[in-house]
RNA sequence: GCCGAUGUAGCUCAGUUGGUCAGAGCAGCUGAUUUGUAAUCAGCUGGUCGGGGGUUCGAAUCCCUCCAUCGGCUCCA
C-alpha cells in the first residue's frame, strides 16, 4: 500500500488510535464508526461506561503511549466469511451490520498492534507518525445517525501535521469561543433569553434593539429603493386560512396549538405567505400591475424540539424579513437576477463575502408543479447566478416538494455554515389559493410565486453578526458611536455641551459623568466596544477641542468638534 | 426529542466525607477623591444555593422529578 499522508489520512488514523485506546481502557467497548472530518475526526463508541471530561484525558495519555509504540498499521483483506467471524468473534456487532451492508465480497482491515478495524483506508505507516493531536469533546451520537437506533457515545478530537498547527487551531477555538454571541450578547447588554420567558424567546435589550432598528431601516430603506411596498400581518390566523394554505397539513409537527376565540381556532403564524397572498387576492389583478413586491419583517414562531435551540441562532420566535414577488413568466428571470444582486449586496454592506451557493432542483418523486415551470424557474434561478459568476453548488432533486431554490450560506466564527438568504419558487401556494391575473389577453393566468429572505432571520443574523464583528459593531451600527469621558467636574458643562452637539448632528453620543479616573473610564468604553471615545480635559476645553480615541484606530490627537463631527459622518455614510 | 454534563448574588466563581457554608471578586448603591488615556479608596446592599418532592435530628451537599443551559446527535417548510 501506499501511503498518502494526506491531513484527512492523518486524522483517520489517529481515529483509529483512539479506539485502540479506548478498546484498550474499556474491553467491552463495541466500536461505531470513526471518519475524518473537516476540523479533525471523531469515532463512535458504544461503552457501558458513561465516559467524561477526566476519561478523556486517561484516553489521551494512552493514545500518546500507543504513538511512542510506534506500531505498524496493517493492512489485510479478508473475504466476507472471514471477516464476519473475526467480527462476531469480536462482538463487533456494528461492525457486522456493516459488513452485511456493504455487500461486497472482500473486505480490507487494519490492525495496528492488537487492534483491527474494519476500514478502507488508508493509512499512515505507523502510530508514531501521528505528530500533534488532542481529543476535544464527547457527545452522543446516534448509530448511523438515525433517531431510531441507539445512541452511541461519540469522541471527538483534532489532528494535525505539528504541534505549531495544533495549537493555533486550539488558539482558534479559544477565540471562537470568546466571540461566541451569547457570551457578548451579555457583556454588551444587547439581548438575554430567561428561563422565566421561555426557551428560544428573545428579550432586545435597548442596546441590542437600538441595533436592529439600524438594520432593519437600513433593509426597508433598500426595499423601497428596490421595488418593494412593505406589508404588515397580524400574528395569528383563523384556521381556515392554515388549511387552505396546506400548512396544517404539512407543518403541523412545527405549529402550536390553536387558541380558540368565540368557537374559532386561531394559529399563531409560522409563516407571513398566506396573508400577502390574501391581500394579493383581495383585488382582480391586471399583468401591467405585476410583479408585486410585497416586503415584511414578520414574527413567526415555530415549535423547535428543545435539544436544537442555540442563542440567537436556533429560536423559537424570530422576525423574518420576508417578501414574496408575485410575477409573470415573462418577469421570471429579470426577478431573480435582481432578487439575487439585491440580496448579494445586502450580505456585503455587513461585511460578508464568503458565500457558499447551493441552487436545489425538482426532487425525483413528491412535487407540485408541471414540468415547463420547474426547468423556467430552475434556468432563472441557474442563469441569475451566472450571470453574477457566482460559484455554485448543483443540489439535484434538493428542491422543496413546491419548487426550485436558490440558498446562500454563511459562515460564522467558528466555522459553522448558517443560512441566510433564500431564494425560492413556490408552485403550490398559487394553485392552492387560486391565485391568478388578467393577461394581455384577457384570459386569466397563475402568477409565479417566489418567496425570499435576505437575511434569513433578523435574530440569527444578529447573532451571527455579533459574531463576525467579535462585538466591535462598525459605527453606522454601534449603539452608542461616541462616548465622551470628562477628565474631571471642572469639564463637565464642556463636556455635556460636547454630547449635545453631537446630538444635534445625529450622532448616538453618550457621556460618562462619573466620578471616576480617566484611565478607568478608558477601560470601560473599550470594553463596551465604543468606536469613539473623546476625552474633554482643560486642554480641550481652553482650546475648544476633543481628544479622539478611535476603537480601530488608536489615538487619533486633539481636534475641532466640526473636524471630529465630519469623520463621524464620513464613515457613517461609508459604513465602515 | 435523544445521550452526557452543568445550574450557588446582575456577572465570573469558592463552598473538603450532609453539621455557623451561605462566601469572594467584579458590577450596583453611598460617601470621600477632581483625577490626562486599560481598574482611586472606604463602607453598604444583593441569594428560599434553578423549581417541586423525598431521605435525615439536620441538605447547596444524598435520592426522585420537572425546567433551563452547555457539548453533540437528530430535525431544520
Amino acid at each position: 500500500m501506499t501511503v498518502a499522508m494526506t491531513l484527512e489520512t492523518l486524522r483517520h488514523s489517529t481515529a483509529h488510535v483512539l479506539a485502540q485506546a479506548v478498546t484498550e481502557l474499556y474491553p467491552d467497548t463495541i466500536l461505531g464508526t470513526g471518519p475524518s472530518i473537516s476540523t479533525g475526526f471523531y469515532y463512535d463508541f458504544d461503552i457501558k461506561h458513561k465516559l467524561t471530561q477526566s476519561d478523556l484525558n486517561r484516553i489521551e495519555n494512552r493514545m500518546q503511549e500507543i504513538v511512542k509504540r510506534k506500531t505498524q498499521f496493517e493492512y489485510s483483506v479478508l473475504d466476507k466469511q472471514e471477516a464476519l467471524s473475526l467480527m462476531r468473534e469480536k462482538n463487533q456487532i456494528y461492525k457486522i451490520e456493516l459488513i452485511e451492508d456493504l455487500g461486497a465480497a472482500d473486505f480490507s482491515f487494519y490492525k495496528c498492534g492488537s487492534f483491527i478495524d474494519l476500514c478502507k483506508g488508508p493509512h499512515i505507516k505507523d502510530s508514531g507518525e501521528i505528530p500533534a493531536f488532542k481529543l476535544l469533546s464527547v457527545a452522543g451520537a446516534y448509530w448511523k445517525g438515525s433517531e431510531e437506533n441507539k445512541m452511541l457515545q461519540r469522541i471527538y478530537g483534532t489532528a494535525f501535521f505539528n504541534k505549531k498547527d495544533l495549537r493555533s487551531y486550539l488558539n482558534r477555538l479559544e477565540e471562537a469561543k470568546k466571540r461566541d454571541h451569547r457570551v457578548l450578547g451579555r457583556e454588551l447588554d444587547l439581548f438575554s433569553m430567561t428561563e422565566e420567558t421561555g426557551a428560544g424567546l428573545v428579550l432586545w435589550h435597548p442596546r441590542g434593539a437600538c441595533i436592529r432598528d439600524i438594520i432593519e431601516g437600513y433593509w426597508k430603506k433598500e426595499h423601497y429603493k428596490a421595488g418593494y411596498e412593505l406589508f404588515y400581518s397580524p400574528h395569528i390566523g383563523l384556521a381556515d386560512l392554515w388549511k387552505t394554505s396546506g400548512h396544517l397539513d404539512f407543518y403541523n409537527d412545527n405549529m402550536y396549538s390553536p387558541v380558540n376565540i368565540e368557537n374559532h381556532d386561531f394559529y399563531i403564524k409560522p409563516m407571513n405567505c398566506p396573508f400577502h397572498i390574501v391581500y394579493y387576492k383581495n383585488t382582480n389583478r391586471s399583468y401591467r400591475e405585476l410583479p408585486v413586491r410585497l416586503a415584511e419583517l414578520g414574527t413567526v414562531y415555530r415549535y423547535e424540539r428543545s435539544g436544537t435551540l442555540h442563542g440567537l441562532l436556533r429560536v423559537r420566535g424570530f422576525t423574518q424579513d420576508d417578501a414574496h414577488i408575485i410575477c409573470t413568466p415573462d418577469q421570471v428571470h429579470d426577478e431573480i437576477l435582481q432578487t439575487l444582486k439585491f440580496s448579494i449586496d445586502m450580505l456585503n454592506v455587513f461585511g460578508f463575502d464568503k458565500f457558499n451557493i447551493f441552487l436545489s432542483t425538482k426532487p425525483a418523486e413528491k412535487y407540485v408543479g408541471k414540468q415547463d415551470q420547474w426547468e423556467k424557474a430552475q434556468d432563472a434561478l441557474k442563469t441569475a447566478i451566472e450571470t453574477l459568476n457566482l460559484p455554485f453548488q448543483l443540489d439535484e432533486g434538493g428542491g422543496a416538494f413546491y419548487g426550485p431554490k436558490i440558498d446562500i450560506k454563511i459562515e460564522d466564527a467558528i466555522g459553522r455554515e448558517w443560512q441566510c438568504s433564500t431564494i425560492q419558487f413556490d408552485f403550490n401556494l398559487p394553485e392552492r389559493f387560486n391565485m391568478s391575473y388578467v393577461g394581455s389577453d384577457g384570459n386569466k393566468k397563475r402568477p409565479y410565486m417566489i418567496h425570499r429572505a435576505l437575511l434569513g432571520a433578523i435574530e440569527r443574523f444578529f447573532g451571527i453578526l455579533i459574531e463576525h464583528y467579535a462585538g466591535k459593531f462598525p459605527l453606522w451600527l454601534a449603539s452608542t458611536q461616541v462616548k465622551v469621558l470628562n477628565i474631571s467636574e471642572h469639564n463637565l458643562d464642556y463636556s455635556r455641551e460636547i454630547v449635545e452637539k453631537l446630538k444635534k448632528e445625529d450622532i448616538r453620543a453618550d457621556i460618562d459623568d462619573s466620578s471616576e479616573k480617566i484611565g478607568y473610564k478608558i477601560r470601560l468604553g473599550i470594553k463596551q466596544k465604543v468606536p469613539y471615545l473623546i476625552v474633554t480635559g482643560r486642554n480641550e476645553q481652553d482650546n475648544n477641542t476633543v481628544s479622539v480615541r478611535s476603537r480601530d484606530e488608536g489615538d487619533l490627537g486633539e481636534m475641532t468638534l466640526d473636524k471630529f463631527i465630519s469623520i463621524i459622518k464620513n464613515n457613517t455614510v461609508n459604513k465602515v
